[in-house]
DNA sequence: GCTGTTGGTTCGTACCGCGAAGCACTATCC
DNA sequence: GGATAGTGCTTCGCGGTACGAACCAACAGC
């Protein structure tokens, strides 16, 4: 049941990395760090407001609110659903896609970084992990990497 | 330049998964999340205000308003430096201690459990590796495992 | 002492996230 | 086809988070 020694902080410290990495990238770059979440799990392609609470793990009412702050910033856009009338389909602007296009790689830019001091070998290793642990675990693709696994 | 393809993703989306495990464990333990960060960071012992900044990455602004919660929720108390009339140490309450022990005792289970399906030798790899990143790059040390690495 | 610097706080602003309640529409059942 | 239950989303009120600018008190150097 115990992990090994030092692999929990060290998934938590790395986490935190990450985080910060990808906020001050946000940050850089004009939007909030949630806002960047959320075009990027845009990038696919529209969802509807259930679906996007589902993939970010936010409570629909704490939705309404980002989704309309990130309109108000011309980067979304809501569409009433031609099948239910009460649903609502949220996608990127044109503007909204350039930006999160631009926002993905610098994010990709910035993270790569963070691991360039290991030998090729290792990152695979560590993607290969990692990927291994998402598997196992339900983890929304709020993040895609457009070149195949 | 380019890291291991998908690894940038792993990483933002395993990032996320820690995040949200850390967030759920707090809310469970009726604190904070930055509350459970804050506490975790006094474990090892108090912390000015201006070194908690930096460990947290926080402005000084935010760091006030943080630590008054915190405070009020009878988890951590000021004190003045004796050395410094202007500074102010931040430590832990007794209560702040044990609540500190449990959530970290929680967070270290819960994470500890979405890395169950892999392998020791897998487990001790990723350790490795993770510990490598942090080493190449500054991550303060906001989580730390007793059990010496 | 005067002056520049440093440690923290206050203030105003924007954002985030939740649950409860509400509203409008859909689906179901008779 | 009309009442009833369920669904999709928004509104509201609340507390928390984070920042920069401005500020104040105390230290440090000369």
């Amino acid at each position: 049941m115990e992990a090994s020694a030092g692999l929990v902080a060290a998934l938590v410290r790395g986490s935190f990395l990450i985080e910060r990495t990808y906020a001050e990238t946000a940050r850089a770059q004009g939007i909030t760090p949630q806002q960047g979440v959320l075009i990027c799990a845009l990038m696919p392609g529209a969802l509807g407001m259930g679906e996007l609470s589902e993939v970010l793990g936010l409570a629909k009412s704490s939705l309404t609110g980002l989704v309309s702050r990130t309109e108000a910033n011309g980067l979304v856009i809501r569409s009433a659903d031609p099948d239910d009338t009460r649903a609502v389909n949220v996608a990127l602007t044109s503007t909204g896609a350039a930006v999160a296009e631009e926002f993905h790689t610098a994010v990709s830019s910035r993270i790569s970084a963070l691991v360039q001091e290991l030998s090729i070998a290792e990152r695979d290793a560590l993607g290969v992990l990692l990927h291994r642990m998402l598997g196992h675990n339900a983890v929304p693709v709020v993040f895609t990497d457009q070149r195949r696994w």
